[in-house]
DNA sequence: ATTGTTATATATCAATTTGATATATTACCA
DNA sequence: TGGTAATATATCAAATTGATATATAACAAT
């Protein structure tokens, strides 16, 4: 199970029972803003996680709707779930992959939620050093043309980007000290 | 051509005539902190825009190093890469589409980069407004668990992302304004 | 000397992901 | 009665990913 769409899935039948148009919805709604998983990835996915036992589902008859089948997490999914909130973020710097565990985050503990967005925080500033270093480059040279504002624009980008994130990551461990 | 992927390779050509395994490396360097292309995306489309008359190959032998199969824009190339920077960015909301543009954009005009500019600031204008609603939906509890504490540190980030982005927007559309 | 590592250079493959489309039912509005 | 939107599941071709293969040579270490 490399792929995070699984535990996004897994997640969120965690939260609550569901079928997999609702996760689709819910994914949009409430995890819109970092994350999206359509149709094709849920359907084939909820049927990988039923055949290894990680979630069941049921076949809940409707009247004036369409049948739905509603999925719900089990033990061993719980399990699963948790193993993955642990492991440190797949690529350093992979900032939606993190928002995705803190967004699972209570099943697991503060300390690990820490301990990932330290690990952000460090690979963001060398990021930042980066960017900084070839912003600097291109303000060197002595004629700027529109090339060289146009790369500026980008590279201000990255460093504000970087900055952003740095000053979340300070904030988000600050108020996650405060409730141990 | 569909895929971005075709003009981040036109645009590096069009600086500088360069192998496939160049590419690779000024992406990386250049472009490196907001895109990314692998070989198994470069070297195909390498033969598609050799097919479609957008670029021309030359083998340039080597004495102390493998062969390079050189590659060069085309007059026909140059157009297309033109047409897609006046394009609208694909998906509103892309700013890693607007910054690919951005970065090649001294061969479109000022006054096209101003109008993608516009365009995002607009649309990520009202995602903040939808982050900013979902986190108040969550201070509004009366009895915040540790449950709620990381979705507002999501959330957060959130707003933080957006607030950003609108920022630099603005500052960059000032700095295209002041060189016309 | 020779072993291992890094850099140059191109290419392909299986597995996954994407975006579109198909199918069916009902609600709701004009 | 016609059209659109919402609910609900599913599949397909095309694109993408990440890994791996292949070959040469520079360079450092043992």
């Amino acid at each position: 199970m490399k792929s995070s769409t699984n535990y996004a899935i897994l997640g969120m039948i965690s939260l609550d029972s569901q079928s997999g148009y609702d996760i689709k919805k819910n994914i949009e709604k409430d995890l819109g803003h970092f994350w999206h998983e359509g149709y094709s990835k849920i359907y084939p996915a909820l049927k990988r996680l039923v055949s290894k036992g990680l979630v069941t589902v049921r076949t809940e008859t409707q009247f004036s709707r369409p049948n739905r089948r509603v999925y719900t997490v089990t033990v061993d999914g719980l399990v699963e779930l948790k193993k993955w909130l642990e492991e440190s973020v797949d690529k350093p710097g992979n900032v939606n992959e993190l928002l995705l565990k803190l967004y699972f985050g209570n099943l697991s503990s503060s300390a690990t939620m820490v301990r990932h967005l330290k690990a952000l925080e460090k690979s963001i500033s060398s990021e930042l050093r980066l960017v900084r270093k070839l912003t600097c480059e291109i303000r060197e040279i002595q004629t700027p043309s529109q090339e060289h504002i146009n790369r500026l624009i980008v590279f201000q980008y990255g460093i504000k980007r970087c900055e952003c994130i740095l000053t979340w990551c300070r904030e988000s461990l600050s108020q996650l000290r405060d409730t141990n």
